[in-house]
DNA sequence: AATGAATGAGGATTCATTCAT
DNA sequence: CATGAATGAATCCTCATTCAT
């Protein structure tokens, strides 16, 4: 009886995106702070369903980490998959990077909601998308699009110092133009 | 009898230094959740008088952030003062306040703790940062130095972003190099 | 049909039984406490099938009360029908029982978890207990073998004591020796 | 300033009164299950006060465990300090500390709140326990009123055995007579 | 009948702030 | 002025029980 199955699973896999998509809007508006309870009211289910999914407020930020890790790896793959200009390739992820951190503000902020435990989840994700950007450096690199030092690492860094940027912007206790701030940075990395 | 009013007085301004000082450290090791009764307890005075010199705990990072504020507008001025290459003054400007706030993990952490209440009381200051800072600039600009198009808030923004390095950093969840992101900017930041 | 009614009915029962099974290993572990999904999980049901069987976690309870009082009476019965010396027959029935609770776990912790609402389900098993014991008592009275004030609810109380004894030293917090206690008690049941 | 010292000890001292007494309420109607919140209920104080006091519920049980065994030991030593016939000085220790129990519903059924980590924090006291009711049955047994093989230890497992039979019989899911339970004992425990 | 997902009241603990001494 | 005890709302998590599939 795999429809039957199917059918509970489909339910639970419901709530489960729900509760997703409900942390998400929690951590986007508090960080860290963020309430099981909020979240749970968010879904429109108990906090034991959200218990039940995730048995940790640390396991749902690992899922929303993993969720995260996840597109960025899939944008890079999709850039190396399309070829063409690899300088171009390079800068268009960058900016369709941030574009996706600017308009979600979870993503922002999850970096400060990161544990040890919910980092331990994700490692081999976070390989992989580090094989990703690489590749999509050397290949800019080998191209003479960018500067020869750069690493992986630099633009993983890029991309947090960016996301701190627009989180405070969006906690509105300062103005900051995360554009311009890239700009900068995408002229800094270029080769001379 | 004005003796003993000063020596009280000395003694609560002693105090006063003690819980700013137990204060940074508090917030240096646990960032925004710091909590008031263990910097009452590093200070070594009752939670009371904690409360006696800042009312809520947003007015104690409100003085936190003055005092990073105020070293930050004496450091420009300092370097107004120095004369020298305009280009230099402002690149070594960059340099020294990256130095600090990575020696200072209370000022790496303190963006988070930010409040609109704990901002407000330091209008007048961030002006004065602004204003030393913007001098700079248009020196550095003048001399042809820095990019035509960079202003005061471009700075502030790098800041904040490298401070946000360095703290992710601290919390030993990821390695990210801040020279490294400095020296990519600093390249940005350059005319042409 | 009858074939396949009587195979769920036998399945029904196989899981009555696992389900009966796995709550004493539950309740043997964690007294009390035990939790009924655990119980679920450890018969390898789901907690609804557990519900089926009893609707409440106290009518499970119910059920292990009602298992170790027939085990008490049957064997007191088997004591009454053995025959042979009267005062033999009372004490090995006291040793036995001591020892059935020593290996039983569940047993020891049972009377904790016990409620007027389980207990309410026993009653006339409980008579019949006392009615068994009574005879043993009685017969042993007869043969000078035990003091003439003895009564059943001594026993009872006896036997709790000594159950409670058991749970205590399993727990570990203290260490104590049942076995010599109830010699005591024994020496102290006799007559003069 | 010694009177202001003391005046707020005597507030706090009156609290933490309040809060032990409130405990060993709740603990004598709901055993383990008693919860903090309604121990400060009871004591008229917030639930923080109870938590200033005591750390953690394990810490707030060991108190009530320490004062049992305080009572036990200067019992101990009161009847080693009054002389007259050991025998009697024994028995009536046992008369004596049974119905302190029975009076104490708290204390019977505190042996199944004892945790490792409350035992822990007794443990000085447990072996001036020993030392005393050491001393009380070694004067017995020289004048040959108990049975020369009578230790300390068994004295404890009575005890406990007696506590876990009025908490039972207190829970009224079942009648034991405990008085007629140590009689039994006494006698057990006489020579030969 | 069986399953296990969902529920939500309840319980231990924390911490900014107040207030009696 | 200083002290630190007191407060209690807030927060994470548990678990007996219900119910849709």
């Amino acid at each position: 009886m795999p429809v039957a199955v199917r059918s509970i699973r489909a339910d639970a896999r419901r709530n489960r995106e729900r509760i997703v998509e409900a942390a998400r809007a929690a951590f986007a508006e508090h960080g860290p702070e963020a309430q099981i309870d909020d979240i749970a009211r968010r879904a429109e289910v108990g906090v034991g369903t959200v218990y039940r999914h995730f048995p940790t407020k640390d396991a749902l930020i690992g899922e929303l980490i993993r969720l995260k890790l996840t597109a960025i790896r899939d944008r890079a793959r999709r850039k190396l998959a399309e070829g063409g200009d690899p300088g171009e390739a390079f800068r268009s992820f960058l900016r369709e990077q941030a574009d996706a951190i600017a308009k979600d503000a979870a993503q922002q902020r999850m970096i400060w909601a990161e544990t040890e435990e919910a980092m331990a989840q994700v490692v081999p994700l976070h390989h992989e998308v580090g094989e990703a950007v690489g590749e999509l450096i050397a290949r800019a690199k080998e191209a003479g699009a960018v500067r020869p030092d750069l690493e992986v690492d630099d633009v993983r860094t890029l991309m947090c110092g960016l996301g701190a940027i627009m989180a405070v912007d969006a906690r509105s206790v300062m103005r900051f133009d995360w554009r311009r701030q890239l700009g900068f940075m995408m002229d800094g990395l270029r080769p001379r």
